[in-house]
RNA sequence: GGCGCCGUAGCCAAGUGGUAAGGCAGAGGUCUGCAAAACCUCCAUCCCCGGUUCAAAUCCGGGCGGCGCCUCCA
């Protein structure tokens, strides 16, 4: 498995240090709102690392995914709302879950909030070992770190020290730092905002201190194996956990650092202004699937700006049949041996879809293998060169692409729970028969067009006739 | 001012030195009661200009055009 490591801004070799275990930490929702398609975008791209290390590279996962549930917008929705804080964020936590569901997730080993006790306590551990070592200072009730203490500050967004701050914007209202640099590890809290002591003094975390302590908590001892995140993230947000898991352990806090591109709507970035900032629901009734999103956000690589339509939905809707249709397919072949040629193309498709997954997680270029298999075994298929006795081989092949893409299987959930029983469609199917036995062609017709419209399509075939739902 | 990215067919998108994967849309054909599905054929010389090389979409330089970060935004 190579991956590209935005410490190095090269593609390596990446195996976890145990050489079984990957232990990696991905930074999550902060829970003020509902997730939309740009965090979703990064979600379901860490959804493949995983199971691409899983299912391609044969790597377990320890995969540990967090929950901003305190910070200046969680306390400012939960007072808005007069609700008390945790009962504000578990809302959208729950939304999260569901979301991570409908998108065919598969779950993290692990999703801690920042306010779990064993959390703060953690964090309030890794500050007193800070402060010990030298590391911060504290002004007006609050805990910085000061960079000035740790020389290779930058190491990861390639900051240059000197030139950090030239012509760059700075926050005005942080007067109590000593550095513009400096960031709060333990905030001061205001009367009626939440608070904690653990050991540091009454506060409440700052944000970057949240992700390393709870990281090296659940991860074990640094480094761990695999760290991710939006691509805005790089800085300061993870320029700042480096920092203080460093100086904290004198360790490397992490090996590889994987970062996820940012999604545009209609070529914009998403702003609520525009009114582009979409969530599932919103996909939802402008009548997609969600399975059709998941396509969509896998059909560009991870690393490279994806500019979200719904026409590109409209075209992903489309691919996806076409691997859909293929399978259904396969049910129709009832007799025939199996052919060399098959094994021979199954297999090669399958080197090259492990190939492109393992090359830094191609999915484009993974896809395009499939696709390519579909349209051999279409043509083999059309010759009466695709036996029943292969269809097994064909089956697992597109079992495995699907264990990474995850998208064939996530329609069938959603086949399930949606519209007519499939006893109902048997029904139809039985009538429009008759009607086509007595040439009865414009009832056939009808009949046809009412399934439709209860989103059923019929296709006729020297087989007999096949159904799908639209 | 600093750091960095991108520009491949109507649309989406792979490709990182050897003469352009794949999907969608489109055209023609086969099949079919019709429709759909499927198959076949067709549909790009890679923003521009130079350079390096036997050979460049791929490397270097210069343009032009988009864009990100340097603000607790995935």
């Amino acid at each position: 498995m190579r991956l590209y490591n935005t410490l190095t801004r090269q593609r390596e070799d990446f195996v976890p240090a145990d050489g079984r275990l990957v232990r990696m930490y991905a930074c999550g929702l902060t829970v003020y709102a509902r997730g939309h398609i740009g965090n979703f975008r990064t979600f379901i791209s860490l959804d493949v690392l995983r199971r691409a290390l899983k299912y391609v590279a044969g790597f377990d996962v320890k995969q540990v995914v967090n929950f901003t549930d305190v910070d200046d917008k969680t306390i400012a929705g939960a007072e808005r709302e007069g609700v008390p804080l945790g009962e504000y964020t578990a809302r959208y936590i729950a939304a999260f879950h569901e979301d991570c569901s409908a998108l065919g997730l598969e779950p993290s080993e692990e999703n801690p909030r920042a306010t779990d006790p064993a959390n703060i306590q953690a964090m309030s551990d890794m500050i007193a070992t800070l402060e010990r070592k030298g590391h911060t200072y504290r002004s007006d009730g609050s805990i910085y770190f000061k960079i000035a203490t740790m020389p290779d500050y930058g190491r990861l967004a390639r900051l240059d020290h000197e030139g950090i701050l030239a012509g760059a914007r700075v926050d005005s209202d942080e007067y109590d730092k000593e550095d513009a640099r400096d960031f709060v590890l333990w905030k001061a809290t205001k009367p009626g905002e939440p608070t904690w002591d653990a050991g540091v003094g009454p506060g409440r975390p700052g944000w970057h201190i949240e992700c390393s302590a709870m990281a090296l908590r659940l991860l074990g001892e640094a480094p761990i194996d695999i760290h991710a995140g939006g691509i805005d993230l790089i800085f300061p947000h993870h320029e700042n956990e480096i920092a203080q898991s460093e100086c904290a352990t004198g360790k490397p806090f992490a090996r590889t650092w994987v970062h996820f591109e940012h999604l545009l709507v209609e070529n914009q970035k998403m702003s609520k202004s525009l009114g582009n900032v979409y969530t599932l629901p919103d996909v939802v009734s402008r009548g997609f699937r969600v399975s059709t999103l998941r396509y969509l956000l896998l059909s560009a690589h991870y690393r490279s700006r994806l500019n979200f339509t719904w026409a590109g939905m409209a075209q992903a809707e489309e691919a996806i049949r076409r691997w859909t249709d293929f399978l259904a397919r396969l049910d129709t072949i009832t007799g025939g041996e199996a052919h060399a040629a098959v094994a021979e193309a199954v297999g090669a498709a399958r080197t090259a879809f492990d190939g492109a997954m393992a090359d830094d997680l191609n999915t484009a270029a993974a896809l395009g293998e499939v696709f390519e298999l579909v349209r051999a075994l279409n043509t083999a298929a059309d010759a009466g060169g695709l036996g029943a006795a292969d269809v097994a081989v064909v089956r697992a092949a597109f079992a495995h692409f699907d264990d990474v893409i995850g998208v064939v299987s996530l329609r069938r959930r959603e086949d399930a729970s949606a519209g007519l029983s499939e006893a109902d469609i048997e029904r139809y199917m039985h009538d429009r028969q008759e009607a086509r036995r007595r040439r009865d062609f414009a009832a056939a017709d009808r009949i046809r067009a009412e399934l439709l419209e209860l989103g059923v399509i019929l296709e006729d075939g020297p087989q007999g006739t096949r159904w799908k739902r639209k």
